[in-house]
DNA sequence: TAAATATATGAGCATATATTCATATGTTAC
DNA sequence: GTAACATATGAATATATGCTCATATATTTA
């Protein structure tokens, strides 16, 4: 029997791509964004973290097209690059809600 | 308008079930059982990495029951726990490959 | 029993990561 | 123009993480 293992370069960019939904501020920033679009500082007095580190948060989530920005004056407003992320990040919950 | 952010209990859990994820061998661990069952030694083989290290991996996978170990003889045989952990490891597959 | 095999585990190290602080950039109001 | 505001960014630091190496535990075979 033939063991089907994903080759490095995948499995690479699979690795990346959840280490977004792996740290409590990124999963709660997610979690904002689920249903609205917010502007940074909304997203840090929400998380209840300082808007510098949401501010770098959202810049390796824009990266990786996680989330989508759009200026509106002096705010810079965020939200879900697609449906396919909000369906990750319930995933997510209901396998430790019930899993 | 009311933002609603994931708690911090419940974000990190989902942060740690994401973090499992994270990681390049641990995503190539995963491919290898999800369709079969595979003894440790198997899975280094197959993975490219030190038993050492698959055995590390395995016990946080298993601690966080992304995994099943059962013995036979001297060896011991891993699989996924259940078909949620599956899916949400094609999603992520899914999601690179077109996303 | 002793030796060989399979896996598990702890310590140590090198790298990665999240946050803070200071500063830069861009925008609006005066 | 300058001041105030909103966000972005770089450097520094503290902690976390993955791997290796040495060693321990468990099982089979001689």
């Amino acid at each position: 029997m033939s063991y089907i293992v994903l080759p490095e370069n995948t499995a690479a960019q699979v690795a990346e791509f959840f280490r977004a939904f792996s740290d409590t501020s990124r999963v709660r920033i997610i979690s904002a964004l689920v249903n609205c679009e917010m502007h940074v500082g909304a997203i840090a007095e929400a998380v209840g973290i300082s808007e510098s580190a949401v501010s770098h948060h959202l810049r390796g989530l824009r990266q990786m097209r996680l989330v989508r920005a759009h200026k509106e004056g002096r705010q810079v407003f965020y939200c879900l690059d697609d449906e396919h992320i909000a369906s990750i990040f319930h995933s997510g919950v209901d396998h430790v809600e019930h899993g």
